[in-house]
RNA sequence: GCCGGGGUAGCCUAGCCUGGUAGGGCGCCGGACUCAUAAUCCGGAGGGCGUGGGUUCAAAUCCCACCCCCGGCACCA
């Protein structure tokens, strides 16, 4: 058995996440960390609210309220929308709460006395009239080579040029419209340069990295890597610890990312436990995942390693970063400022999680961006979960059911096709295992799919409706082994779609939670004997017309306001 | 501009690192079956693997050049 400790990215708190973040971190880590548990491992899956930064101090601003006041909002709906969507968090916290704020501090005093850091006098735009640093892309003015009316600070959207701020022609504040001014400030750095050697072997020596992760990686080593600002002149964030820097905060997401830890930290505090985190955190055989999305790879992969080694404790480092492309809706980025694409409240006013968990993990962009598409999740949802799964599930109850008085059949020796195909279960299982031990839950869930179709093939070949009027052990002989296929179904479908599977594991005739089960039951064969409950179809389908109904349901639900994420 | 990543049948996609007759899914056509939510299963058609060179007995896979798409370029999270 090994400890794990599963790390989904933290959702940055000025908007409710959208199903490409979705995918990315939370879902998958979801899928894993259910599957680790059932494999009898020791997991601790965390997350929780990113909430510092500008852009929520800017957030606020704009709506008159405190940031606290605004994240404590946020973090209540998001955290409320996770439990709608399942996701089996064992600490949801915060980047706000006591505890993190203590730790970061801590970690960064450690890394100041260990000599990673060091100031240094910057040049920074600051808005008088809104009294706050901007950084470039608030900063928007006319671009000097094309003229442009609305080039932001560091790229005009209309050339492409990239541009430094002072180069606008007629800057000016995006939220006030006054012409901000440059100040020389004094910030503290950390030395990056001087850990490099550690990092590089870190990451060339961890072949678990997927490709992207790694290449990126190596492409900014290649680079070289730099000094980078750690404190910002913000109020809102983490009071920095180092002398002299008492009116700063500590830049988000040297803070974030250390949530991790305190989250764990947190976790087992609440339970009593105070010093068992270091059993996870400080013990080199602990496997720690995080599951984000492309954009996220240099700070999991470089900037918190730095961290961690910089503070001179013995952390683990991350066993693999599980990091996904991006999903895509109908071939363009998920916006927020364009709306473009679907947020996870709107989702669940169109359809139940599940069928939502299932379409987005069959497209999670695990080797290159995915597109979502409204044909996409009705093929999904329609074809692979209702056609191929659904049917076979219910095909294999129903006759049961009828002919052999719902109750699983007793058979003295199954016929060598029948064992065959319980061969091929087991296999399935295994390979199946194999699979999300790699991360590669798409490719997992391909194949818990492919158990179905296998499943139909076998019983078109085995035809028990025919061998029943002849042989009623030989038709018993198939179901017994058809029957420990959708046993095996329920099981693995429980890391991706826990209700669904959970409804498939009673009509089984188990009146227990099929996640509180362990993963190698699906190779053991149901219980001659038992019982079957009520069967009925489990999924449906999505028709044309259901599918049109969605689209204008969703129109609307943002039309009325009905949803936080049209309103925020 | 620089650095990544991609360009595979009508659509989505695997393979590329570790060269050897291009796999899968959807859709389409034909058939089988009728236990099942008209679901399932089998067979078939359909591909110059972005373009042009090169290496090799052999290239989607390696090398060079070019074209298109997407992202990053560090105080944006």
């Amino acid at each position: 058995m090994s400890r794990w400790v599963i790390g989904a990215a933290w959702p940055y708190t000025n908007a409710v996440p959208h199903l490409g973040t979705l995918i990315g971190s939370v879902l998958s880590a979801d899928v894993v960390a259910r599957f680790l548990r059932m494999k009898g491992e020791e997991v601790i899956f965390v997350s929780g609210s990113d909430e510092h930064g500008t852009p929520i101090e800017v957030e606020a601003r704009k709506r008159g309220v405190d940031p606290k006041v605004l994240t404590d909002k946020m973090h209540e709906l998001v955290a409320e929308l996770f439990r709608k969507w399942n996701i089996s968090f064992d600490n949801y916290t915060r980047t706000e709460n006591p505890l993190h704020k203590e730790f970061v501090r801590e970690i960064f005093t450690k890394i100041y006395r260990n000599g990673y850091i060091f100031t240094k006098e910057i040049e920074v735009l600051f808005c008088e009239k809104c009294g706050i640093y901007l950084p470039d892309r608030f900063v928007e003015g006319k671009c000097p080579f094309c003229g442009y009316e609305f080039a932001k600070g560091d790229q005009c959207e209309n050339c492409g040029r990239l541009l430094d701020p002072v180069q606008l022609v007629e800057p000016h504040c995006v939220f006030c419209g006054s012409k901000p001014v440059v100040r020389k400030v004094k910030h503290w750095f950390i030395d990056l340069p001087k850990l490099e050697p550690e990092i590089r072997k870190y990451i060339e020596s961890n072949d678990r990295l997927p490709e992207n992760a790694k290449n990126m990686s190596l492409s900014i080593l290649r680079e070289g890597l730099r000094p980078r600002c750690v404190t910002r002149d913000n109020k809102w964030g983490i009071p920095a610890p180092f002398p002299g820097a008492e009116d700063k905060t500590i830049y988000v997401w040297f803070d974030a990312v250390l949530g991790y830890i305190s989250a764990t930290i947190e976790y087992f505090k609440k339970l009593g436990k105070e010093e068992e985190w270091k059993k996870f955190w400080l013990n080199p055989d602990t496997k720690v995942v995080f599951f984000i999305g492309k954009d996220n790879i240099p700070f999991h992969t470089i900037i918190l390693p730095a961290l961690l080694i910089a503070s001179g404790e013995k952390f683990v480092l991350p066993w693999t970063v599980a990091s996904t492309e991006y999903l895509l809706f109908e071939g363009r980025k998920f916006s927020k400022s364009k709306r473009v694409g679907i947020w996870i409240d709107e989702a669940l006013e169109l359809l139940p999680a599940d069928y939502w968990r299932f379409a987005l993990l069959y497209m999670r962009p695990e080797t290159r961006d995915m597109s979502f598409s409204w044909e996409l999740l009705q093929e999904i949802v329609n074809t692979q979960l209702n056609d191929v799964i659904g049917n076979f599930i219910h095909r294999v109850l129903t006759f049961v059911k009828k002919n052999f008085n719902g109750e699983i059949p007793r058979v003295e020796k199954l016929y060598p096709e029948d064992v065959r195909f319980q061969e091929l279960i087991v296999k399935v299982v295994d390979e199946v295992d194999n699979l999300l031990m790699n991360m590669r839950i798409r490719d997992a869930l391909l194949k818990v799919i492919e158990l179905a179709r296998e499943g139909n093939r076998f019983l078109n070949e085995r035809a028990p409706w025919t061998k029943i009027k002849t042989s009623r052990e030989e038709a018993a002989s198939i179901m017994f082994v058809a029957i420990h296929a959708v046993k095996a179904l329920a099981i693995m479908l429980a890391p991706f779609i826990p209700t669904f599977a959970n409804e498939i594991w009673r009509q089984l005739g188990y009146s227990d939670d099929v996640t509180s089960r362990r993963w190698d039951e699906a190779k053991k064969p149901v219980t001659a004997g038992q019982k079957l409950g009520e069967v009925r179809p489990v999924f449906k389908k999505i028709s044309n017309h259901e599918l049109e109904e969605l689209k204008k349901r969703l129109q609307k639900i943002r039309a009325e306001g009905k949803v936080p994420s049209a309103r925020i």
